[in-house]
RNA sequence: GCUGAAGUGGUGGAAUUGGUAGACACGUUGGACUUAAAAUCCAAUGGCCAUUAUGGCCGUGCGGGUUCAAGUCCCGCCUUCAGUACCA
């Protein structure tokens, strides 16, 4: 009998599915165990086999834990909204829903046939409006709370109001906006309403305020931070921009120290926690308030170096800072406006790429010493950043490298402080170990001390207190999108309301087009039709009433990260429409166990996750304040893909149209008109049409006037367009790399460089070619005309390197996937795929069914295990166990090949051995370890069987193979009997004819003998 | 720059507390079976030298050190990957 795996696999998933076999129960007498794969955004280009890789490991781990015993949640679903659907819409005008339940679809199927133990009773989807109903729970729940620092928890608003009723705000200590006013009891009472509600504005944990937000044209949305990546947006790589606009924020930054702390509590990697510290980024200081000479003003600055104040030669403020214009005098006026305007212009990432120019103005203002009371001039300067501490540092030159080269490039005095150091020297000592002098009062103390010491005194004078900063800014919550949750949102005066939860969900209304509005309103604006609310809090269709007071709606959407924030919450209780989920539901299952998934989400979905578990536990809905006890980084499976370029021949046939320059092709903008002859020209040239020129706007470089990037025939007409309308003149020059290829030429290229699984090779490598090329493989060389490269990066549809399961599957199996994944290499190491050693993985299941199913049928039999066997069996139930507790899953996969080997090589038939090794390979391979299972005569599902006992004694071993050192060199191995003393053994050793031979007469100077281990002999 | 992780055969990767480096696979070579191929099975496979056999030398990024013994521990470098970055 043949392993016919296909039909083994198609076999087993239905009966699970028809059993539901993994269905978890929130009542049970086993205990609970709840393992989660973050959901997938399911994509257009269906499931790569790098997605697998994570989910065959929790699934490993589930099955494993129901062998063990335990009642295992272990659930999947859909994070469906979000930004390509939408993009695909606006394209196509296929309604995001379609396009993203047909996706699922392809997900689901892609899934089922890779045979995860899913309990899909559970499954959700964020953009069903029976889960986002949830989300705009959640969200109504955070307006209506405020953090009160006191307390170190959220409270509800009303015990706010209850205080401001009483004793104003002064005593208040909460996490709020810095704007924000002091008033006392009367004043609250005798403010108006709205005033009222603006005031509460500022302490909500959903907040809307003006913000200056990072604002992607392309995109037509504001994205959050960590939706940002080298300046550009993550999703698509369009440029951001920096804008103030009204949006909606989620107060994170109440939660810093909790969500700092925290980490110590829970064992995710060190890594994703160290990325989390540097991202919340807690700096201890002091602020200090300097008074500006003149003026009425203060100037107070952040510094974790209050110690340092008596060496401050200069302030600096960032160009955008608020008193600058007002202070500036007359004379420097002119130069710092100019200043200024240079600064707006350069945008974030110019401003990040270009660190080392320095660059700044005199106000011509001073501040006051607060001890020494002598004047210090106010510089600007861009490398002060308006969006950290206050925008304003104190300079201290002969301690911050930054402010040393500043005061060198603009000829400002600096003064020493520190004993010992050699301030004309550009490498600093380290500072704080280093002695204060010429400080005053603070000479001859350490940095330690000093600290302390000169908070005291800047309390004493009322101009500053230790302070703690975080880098964590407030997240931006609010998507000039379509395709997301609405709010449960509208306005009264200006003021946001909440609708009544009990209206809820809001439902994503129809529009016509996905795009915004003429007047600029998000694609909501488009909406005729939708629920909304009247004074009332009725809801009702905004077509069925006339005549009465109409409410604006909020038309902007949530971000992608609202609907995976508390998912693994909902899970527990998927279809309660009363609540999120019920108490039974979180008692029983309480949190999540087990969590597996990309170290990519460190900053965006694992903190803002982190945030409303400890805003939920504050509010008393769940009962830890960390979601995730154990999380866990599975690494990326990279795709190869190859890549094509430098095309010298080109530019010398072409010279007159075309001019070579460092490796690129230059071509003048007259000549953009004749393009579409060059690329004829070309194509005939290189006869099979394999040239296409492509073209991205916004790599435009200002400073070098050039485009580093491909142009495509078609696209010339719009390149141009956007090259007059800018203004550019007519003698930029475009700098043109012709390596975007296409598929017919790849086609060749794959041949000859011998791909397997990749029928589409063409990158674009926009982003700084030539530094990607020469770190490439070189692969292939045709005509002396194209280099091939070939390159191991992230799996995308825009690389064309996606790999999908499917094929896998049918070829060799499930299982095999399964095994071949994890035989790959460390869960959490990032590997190419490569399926050369698939064959390896799949001869082993072949040999194993080999091990059961003879040629006439089950060879399996009740005859008494042999010692080898056992041996065999109980060190391999040893090794697994270990391995899959450690998360070793490549080893275990050794461990079945050597099992297999051994057993087969032993002609093992026993029973005794046999079954249990097959619910030691269940987890990894289900299917074959089903099937096997049931021809051994069993009627129920392997999966629930208990995971074998491992016992020590058939591993006892009456002698050892000691290996025989000299000099620590092995040089022969000898079999002596464990039990022997260490004398007898160094005697046997040292009698012996080998030992002898390699002393050659010497006498030993030392003989180590480590019992059960080895055997040195010094000479 | 800072933080984190990692460098082991032709390749992916093994190697508990320091104790036989290269498990298990892939690939390669040779052989068996076959008209042939596939599949399957057997053998060899870190490098160099030597060989009738026994062998010998060198080997875990580089340079030192500790130790009877180092891939593993310590010090100093180099390289790669990832994250982060005028954070005051």
């Amino acid at each position: 009998m043949k392993y016919d795996f296909n039909q083994i696999e198609e076999k087993w998933q239905d009966y699970w599915a028809k059993n539901q076999t993994f269905k978890a129960e929130n009542n049970s007498e086993k205990p609970k165990y709840y393992v989660l794969d973050m959901f997938p955004y399911p994509s257009g280009a269906g499931l790569h086999v790098g997605h697998p890789l994570g989910y065959i490991a929790s699934d490993i781990y589930a099955r494993y834990k129901r062998h063990q015993g335990f009642n295992v949640l272990h659930p999947q679903g859909y994070d469906s909204f979000g930004l390509p659907a939408e993009q695909y819409a606006i394209q196509t005008g296929q309604h995001p829903a379609i396009t993203t339940a047909e996706n699922i679809k392809t997900y689901r199927r892609q899934l089922d046939q890779i045979g995860f133990s899913f309990d899909w009773s559970r499954e959700v989807r964020t953009s069903d409006p029976k889960y986002y109903k949830w989300t705009q729970w959640i969200f109504i729940q955070l307006f209506n709370s405020w953090y009160n620092y006191k307390s170190e928890k959220a409270e509800d608003i009303s015990e706010l109001i209850k205080i401001f009723e009483v004793e104003g705000n002064a005593n208040v200590n909460a996490a709020c906006d810095d704007t924000i006013e002091f008033f006392t009891a009367l004043d609250w009472n005798i403010y108006d309403d709205v005033k009222k509600q603006e005031i509460l504005l500022q302490y909500r944990l959903t907040y809307l305020a003006e913000t200056e937000v990072n604002w992607c044209p392309a995109l037509g949305t504001v994205l959050a931070n960590d939706e940002i990546v080298n300046g550009v947006s993550e999703r698509g790589g369009h440029p951001v921009v920096r804008k103030k606009m009204t949006q909606w924020s989620m107060r994170i930054s109440a939660y810093a120290e909790r969500l700092l702390k925290g980490l110590e509590t829970i064992d995710w990697t060190d890594s994703l926690k160290e990325s989390q510290r540097n991202w919340i980024g807690k700096s201890v200081g002091a602020s200090v308030t300097f008074h500006v000479k003149n003026h009425d003003k203060v100037i107070e600055v952040f510094t974790t170096r209050p110690d340092t104040i008596f060496g401050v030669s200069f302030m600096t403020l960032a160009p955008e800072h608020e008193l600058v214009l007002q202070i500036t005098t007359p004379e420097q006026k002119a130069e710092v406006e100019a200043y200024i305007e240079a600064t707006a212009k350069r945008s974030e990432r110019d401003r990040m790429a270009d660190v080392k120019t320095i660059s700044g103005a005199f106000t011509g203002a001073y501040v006051e010493h607060p001890f020494t009371k002598e004047p210090i001039p106010i510089w600007i300067g861009d490398y002060v950043l308006a969006g950290y501490g206050t925008g304003a540092v104190m300079s201290v030159p002969c301690g911050d490298q930054r402010d040393y080269d500043f005061a060198k490039h603009f000829d400002i005095d600096i003064s020493n402080i520190f004993e010992g150091v050699d301030i004309s020297e550009e490498a600093f000592a380290d500072k704080e170990k280093t002695i204060i002098a010429n400080s005053d009062f603070l000479n001859g103390l350490s940095h330690k001390e000093a600290t302390k010491k000169v908070i005291q005194e800047l309390e004493k004078l009322g101009q500053g207190q230790g302070k703690t900063n975080y880098r964590l800014r407030d997240a931006v919550f609010s998507r000039q999108r379509y395709w997301g949750e609405p709010f449960p949102v509208y306005y009264v005066d200006g003021m946001p309301q909440m609708i009544d939860a009990k209206y809820l969900p809001i439902e994503l209304p129809e529009v016509e087009k996905y795009l915004p509005t003429e007047t600029g309103e998000p694609p909501l604006g488009n909406a005729t039709k939708w629920a909304w609310c009247t004074e009332t809090n009725t809801v009702v269709d905004n077509d069925k009433i006339d005549n009465k007071t109409v409410f604006p709606l909020e038309l902007n959407t949530m971000p992608g990260w609202a609907g995976s924030s508390q998912y693994f919450n909902r899970y527990m209780d998927p279809h309660n429409d009363q609540e999120i989920f019920s108490k039974e539901a979180i008692d029983y299952w309480q949190q999540v166990d087990l969590y597996i998934g990309g170290s990519e989400h460190a900053t965006g979905h694992l903190l803002y996750s982190r945030f409303w578990q400890k805003f939920m536990f504050d509010k008393g809905y769940v009962n830890h304040d960390e979601f995730a006890k154990k999380l866990i980084n599975q690494g990326m499976i990279l795709g190869t893909s190859a890549f094509v370029c430098k095309i010298t021949d080109f530019a010398l046939t072409y010279g007159e149209d075309i001019k070579i320059k460092d490796d690129a092709i230059e071509i003048s903008l007259e000549e953009l008109e004749i393009r579409n002859d060059v690329v004829k020209k070309l194509e005939s040239r290189f006869s099979n049409t394999f040239i296409s020129f492509d073209f991205l706007e916004e790599t435009f470089n200002e400073q070098f006037k050039r485009f580093p990037l491909f142009i495509r025939a078609k696209e010339v007409e719009p390149l141009k367009n956007i090259f007059l309308k800018e203004g550019f003149d007519e003698n930029i020059t475009l700098t043109v790399n012709p390596y975007h290829v296409d598929i017919q030429f790849l086609k060749v290229v794959k041949e000859g460089a011998n791909f397997k699984y990749t029928d589409e090779l063409v990158v674009d490598k926009f982003k700084n070619w030539r530094q990607e090329y020469e770190k490439s493989e070189l692969i292939s060389d045709i005509n002396g005309v194209f280099k091939v490269f070939r390159d191991v990066e992230k799996m995308s549809k825009s690389k064309y390197n996606v790999v999908n399961p499917d094929q896998i599957c049918e070829d060799y199996g499930a299982d095999s996937l399964r095994l071949y994944e994890m035989f790959l290499g460390p869960l959490e190491q990032y590997k190419p795929w490569n399926t050369a050693g698939i064959t390896g993985v799949h001869s082993f299941l072949k040999k194993l069914w080999k091990l059961y199913i003879g040629e006439n049928g089950l060879n399996v039999t009740d005859t008494e295990p042999t010692k080898d066997s056992l041996k065999t069996l109980h060190k391999t139930i040893k090794k697994v166990k270990e391995d899959i507790e450690n998360f070793s899953f490549n080893t275990s996969v050794s461990t079945f090949m050597i099992a297999v080997n051994e057993l087969t090589a032993q002609k093992c038939t026993s029973k005794d051995i046999l079954e249990p090794l097959l619910v030691l390979i269940s987890p990894y391979a289900p299917h074959i370890a089903e099937e096997l299972w049931s021809k051994l005569g069993h009627n129920e599902s392997i999966s629930t069987a208990p995971f074998p006992k491992f016992e020590e004694k058939y591993l006892v071993e009456s002698s050892k193979n000691y290996p025989i050192s000299f000099n620590g060199k092995m040089r022969f191995t000898l079999e002596l009997p464990l039990d022997m003393s260490k004398e007898d053994i160094e005697k046997t050793v040292l009698e012996n004819e080998k030992t002898q031979e390699q002393l050659q007469g010497r006498t030993p100077k030392k003989v180590i003998v480590v019992p059960g281990k080895i055997v040195n002999i010094v000479g």
